[in-house]
DNA sequence: TCATATTGTCAAGTTTATTTTACATTTTGC
DNA sequence: GCAAAATGTAAAATAAACTTGACAATATGA
């Protein structure tokens, strides 16, 4: 299951995978996978994508 | 870093660890080692966490 | 006090997230 | 249409989550 609502909080901030993923101090490739869904993320890099991005976990990552 | 948000969401609801391992599809051991904050749970675990106690990740996991 | 349930902890093994490198495809701006 | 940036994807290696089994320590209740 595709994480759209990451990927529309970061267009919302105009930031690239790339961006996000050196304000959360991981590789491209692991923002990719997330917002493609593929694979499951910690919750402190989750919490590192919600700062980064201005949200709150519930707002990224509840379903 | 200690969960002890975790710790007494369970006790609010009379849970024992391996009482909430089980709704959660976990072992004791993976439990406690959250609460004791001794690793970095993923997130498809935080959420099934949350459900089984009724709350949400920014009540529970959310700094 | 005694028995039992719960929790803490440890070691060894398995699974899976995450990294690195690399390249192909798509999008964007000029 | 071209160049550059952004995204998609894949394979091999590493780190860390999670399991299983086992035992000690602590709490709970009769």
């Amino acid at each position: 299951m595709k994480n759209l609502r990451l990927k529309s909080a970061r267009a919302a901030k105009d930031m690239s995978q790339e961006q996000l993923a050196g304000l959360c101090n991981v590789s491209r490739q692991t923002i990719n996978a997330i917002e493609k869904g593929d694979y499951n993320p910690s919750i402190k890099l989750c919490i590192a994508i919600c700062k980064a991005l201005g949200r709150t976990l519930d707002e990224l990552f509840w379903e």
